[in-house]
DNA sequence: GTGACAAATAAGTCTGACTTTTTGGCTCGG
DNA sequence: CCGAGCCAAAAAGTCAGACTTATTTGTCAC
């Protein structure tokens, strides 16, 4: 899913990304490149091209005759895909869980409306498939291929809202799903009542019904949120 | 508002950020990093640096044997604040700005609802303030009083929803509160409903009405799309 | 046609020397 | 005692050149 490491720069991104984001070195810290370099036993040109990313991540500052320094929380890109994965692999993981899941009950039903509203009939018909999927798989411990459907059933509606913005929000939406099923405990088969609101909510948008739409959108992602509730009070 | 280039590798991506944002290189177009640096007259290390960023944009990728791979817009990072900047001064400006409109209006309201239940009495004076100042300012051409003021608010607002995704948004709804009153046409003053509406509004965060909050809200935000339907319908 | 092998190509990496900016301390004069 | 201004050190920034490696493409034999 994620795209690991690539080149020499990538494999240190891969190392320095998570310590900075679950706060291995608090704010303020100051890093040099040169010791970098040899700690991760670089050349100074693959060091500074991953401080660079770093720093269009906003995670670090580099100025000169201080050295590179580690920014406050409040400064990351917390939408850049990469550091949802890097904070999402850490500690905070719960906290960041909740963040985005929030974050999702604000998007998914205004999408849904849009979606309502603009879908095309081949993308109905993609959802109508992947609820089917939903329902077939809702039975007998088959999670894996439930949060298959799942994913690709909130993909499309994103997709189909038409608005690139909800669209581009797919892969958190998939980094969320698939935490639930795999990190949280889901020994149990998923709700009944979620599976028919995602039938239902295909065929609200079938129908061009975006009021009902949003309406069960809503109730979706409000269900994803008690259930973090009682997950973690 | 924005940081203009830092560095020689800042001012190559001031160029040629814009520039792939605008489509000025179509979705599969090759450039070859040593051609570009000669382009730019800057060493190939520095050409380097500028690609990497442009990669953790995903705006670009960069394979062995063939080059950098200008990447179709599905890919972009649309939520980094250097792209948003980049395409707001681009061609696209209406569309991004229509996009990021919609973003907006499926956002504050729900971080106003959590503002009700989390601010803090700080935040709730300091939003009473704002709302005063916007007053203040609603007539008599005050325009750019009026949008500090504005803008202040609705920062406040995401701020105080507790919520680090919502929080992040501030920079967004700046742009776009900013591009409306700078760039369209907005001879006249402020709409007095929506003056009336941020006051409320206040007034509601306050009261702990999360209820009257998030619906206010939708009243602003429903008045700012109503907005750019008339202007581009 | 297909398979393997060889050549070309552009990114990737490393090294070392040099430049530029910033900061912190030091001196000197008030 | 204190501030202004100057100097030196430190770290990032820049550059040039040589070398490595992966990937593609083309060719040739089978």
């Amino acid at each position: 899913m994620s795209t690991p490491g690539r080149g020499l720069h990538g494999h240190v991104l891969d190392t320095l990304g998570p310590a900075i984001t679950a706060g291995a070195y608090p704010p303020g810290s100051v890093l040099r490149t040169d010791e970098l370099a040899q700690r991760f036993e670089v050349s100074r040109s693959v060091m500074r091209e991953a401080v660079r990313v770093l720093e269009s991540m906003h995670l670090v500052e580099s100025r000169r005759r201080v050295g590179v320094t580690v920014l406050p929380k409040a400064a990351w890109n917390v939408y850049d895909p990469q550091v949802i994965r890097w904070r999402l692999a850490g500690a905070d993981r719960p906290h960041q869980l909740r963040s985005l899941t929030v974050l999702r009950s604000a998007i998914e039903p205004v999408a849904a409306g849009l979606a309502a509203r603009h879908a095309t009939p081949e993308q109905c018909s993609q959802l109508t498939e992947r609820a089917l999927g939903m329902v077939e798989n809702s039975r007998g411990h088959r999670l894996e291929q439930y949060l298959f459907h799942d994913v690709a059933f909130h993909r499309i509606v994103l997709t189909a809202s038409g608005n690139e913005m909800f669209a581009r929000l797919g892969d958190v939406v998939a980094e969320v799903l698939t935490g639930r099923t795999h990190h949280e405990v889901m020994f149990a088969d998923p709700d009944p009542a979620a599976v028919t609101l995602h039938v239902e909510l295909a065929a609200a948008i079938r129908e061009g019904d975006a009021a009902r739409a949003e309406a069960l959108t809503r109730e979706i992602t409000a269900g994803a949120l008690q259930e973090l509730d009682i997950l973690a009070p």
